[in-house]
RNA sequence: CGGGGUGUAGCGAAGCCUGGUUAUCGCACGUGCUUUGGGAGCACGAGACCGUCGGUUCGAAUCCGACCACCCCGACCA
């Protein structure tokens, strides 16, 4: 491919808006543009990635026996009404009419179709195990994108499911997911550690995210470097050492001026937060009132609050009149006195005696509150979120907080799909059983944005050779000095176009400075620079400089030429 | 949705506070000559609905208002 042909063009300042490396260089060095908030065309250099990276994904699919097809991006919305997953999702769902008023959606995933066409093809338990996968667009409606390619709102996806015919069967598709899920991170150059995780609204029992750790990522994960734990903070439990046994006291009031925070509560009565009660107060989608009580040296983790009450349509915190409606106070509440709230108590709390909670007036608190004596809860659960250094729940030694991007996500999803859609299928045993599925998605761009994210230095990208969208980058200097020079570049390019799509060469033949070249060729970061000029001419060939590494040597044009056509770089001596 | 920020040429910025010639600069772009191993030089040139709409004013990129878009933090998130 000659550059002077290629649809792109690199920037020599950084675009004002990018913030992430990978979004910076992608499109600084013209593989990426975006058209909205969320919204990103691949020119032909980030295609070409991105086919090279849905290929290593294709090969470890196929491995595993998966087999690829495609479904629809917009869909009839009474699939979705059927799955109730229309009432479910938000606005993160694009609903729309179509000219004959009906009402349709964008594909926001497609378990729902899978399980249609279950129904449809699947009779017997002949006919399973099945496991199916698309590269298919998505369209969410996210709330916020961010991050270049990490966030966004429409992407292409990979998502294969399993179809099975009980939880043995779903286990073993599970684990061959998840080995090869393993293979295709390793050869994309991604260090990713699966993750224990949340189901969200996917449902289901039991879920993986694979994570590459990333300042930028929207996770938290919670590892313990001892014994490898490693759990999405959203559902990581650390272990909580039982507090030192005391005799329940009388409760106490106690005249707490501008005490709304927990900070300023144990500053003021000299205790430690650990002797403190936090409230927090929220309203579930489905409407219920709740007041959540954790010790004050923890905060509550929303996403275990949320499965604790088996909250539809997520959480929002409460406001102020809500708060006083129920009979409590902000910053100053606790569940003492409350009314038409459903009180959610943290464990530790129920373990730890005597502490101080709020009175539910302004500048008062109570001391030596004890659950449940003073008041009843209607759940006890494990409600906090792990902290930096808590006890790993497994092996005790502290663990560490670091943010993560999710790669890929693995879910046991059940049957919930399959018996919306009357996937049913008939046993050995006579009867009809519902279908169990699996799901399992990565996204393509975001991919592509972690790769450059792991593989780049201050110059620009640094390609794995994989997923490099070319195999070389050709520059050719000094053409005017020597013909020589345009003669051995355009016979290197002529060997590129007949070894193969993938074994094409970037052909730097712009009539431009070396300088230029040169660092358009560091910034595209394609794994081999090959320089031809009167100088490595002279020298006896070819400048081979390896992208990656900074090495460079001279090398016959023979070399050079099975380096092209994929036979390697043969071993110098 | 809440908080903060930004919108001036393809990219990056100045000008705005304190209204007043033809809106400025660097890069990129076009033509010509020179140059060719690390973002070349000279000359000439083209390129701007100053985000949109409205208002104030003799006069608005500049002041006021509304709206839109994008970015960041939060909420949200397969």
């Amino acid at each position: 491919m000659r550059l002077s042909q290629l649809f792109f063009t690199s920037l020599r300042d950084d675009p004002a808006e990018a913030e992430m490396p990978s979004h910076r260089l992608l499109l600084r060095a013209g593989y990426v543009r975006q058209l909205g908030a969320g919204i990103y065309s691949l020119l032909p250099l980030g295609f070409r990635v991105a086919k090279r990276v849905e290929q290593i994904v294709r090969e470890e699919q196929d491995r595993i026996g998966a087999q690829e097809m495609e479904m629809p991006v917009v869909h009839p919305a009474e699939v979705w009404k059927q799955s109730g997953r229309y009432y479910k999702i938000g606005p993160e769902l694009v609903r729309f009419k179509d000219r004959g008023e009906r009402d349709m959606v964008l594909a926001f995933t497609h378990e729902e179709i899978v399980a249609i066409l279950l129904a449809d093809l699947v009779q017997s338990y002949r006919q399973l195990p099945k496991m199916v996968y698309h590269f298919q667009t998505k369209f969410r409606d996210e709330p916020r994108s961010r991050g270049g390619l990490i966030r966004v709102r429409e992407f292409v996806m990979k998502d294969a499911y399993s179809c099975d015919r009980d939880d043995a069967g779903l286990d073993k598709s599970y684990r061959a997911q998840y080995a090869a899920y393993e293979r295709t991170f390793k050869r994309l150059g991604l260090d990713a550690i699966a993750v224990g995780a949340d189901v969200g609204v996917m449902g289901g029992s039991g879920a993986h995210e694979f994570m590459v750790l990333n300042e930028y990522g929207e996770d938290t994960l919670v590892l313990c470097d001892q014994c490898g734990y490693a759990e999405n903070q959203q559902i990581a439990e650390v272990r909580k050492p039982d507090p030192d046994p005391e005799d329940a006291l009388p409760m106490q009031d106690v005249e707490t001026p501008d005490t709304t925070t927990i900070e300023a509560l144990a500053a003021f009565l000299g205790v430690p937060k650990t002797r403190t009660a936090k409230a927090a107060f929220f309203v579930t989608g489905d409407g219920r009132f709740v007041v959540a009580i954790v010790r004050g040296d923890y905060d509550v983790n929303e996403t275990k609050l949320v499965n604790a009450i088996k909250a539809t349509g997520g959480l929002r915190p409460a406001q102020v009149e809500e708060i006083r409606a129920r009979g409590m106070e902000a910053g100053y509440g606790s569940p003492l006195g409350a009314r038409d709230a459903v009180v959610v108590v943290d464990e530790l709390v129920m373990r730890s005696p005597n502490l101080v909670a709020g009175a539910n007036r302004v500048g008062w608190h109570i001391r030596n509150v004890n659950v449940p004596r003073d008041y009843s809860p209607d759940v006890v659960a494990e409600i906090t979120e792990a902290r930096e250094g808590d006890q790993c729940i497994r092996c005790g030694s502290p663990v560490t907080l670091r943010k993560g991007i999710e790669v890929g996500n693995i879910f046991k999803l059940g049957t919930d799909f399959t018996v919306a859609a009357g996937a049913l299928y008939l046993g050995e045993d006579g009867e009809r059983h519902p279908i169990v599925m699996g799901s399992y998605g990565i996204g393509v761009g975001r991919n592509v944005a972690c790769v450059v994210e792991a593989h780049h230095d201050e110059k620009g990208i640094i390609w794995p050779e994989e997923v490099a969208p070319y195999a070389a980058h050709l520059v050719a200097i000094g053409a005017a000095k020597d013909p020589q020079v345009t003669h051995v570049a355009e016979r290197l390019h002529e060997v590129a176009q007949g070894a193969g799509y993938w074994r094409d060469i970037l052909y730097d033949d712009r009539d431009e400075s070396p300088g230029v070249k040169f660092t358009d060729a560091e910034l595209l970061g394609m794994p081999w620079i090959l320089t031809v000029s009167p100088r490595s001419l002279a020298a006896g060939g070819v400048e081979v400089t390896n992208r990656a590494t900074g090495e460079r040597e001279t090398r016959s044009i023979e070399d050079v030429e099975a380096l092209i056509r994929g036979e390697g770089l043969p071993a110098t001596v």
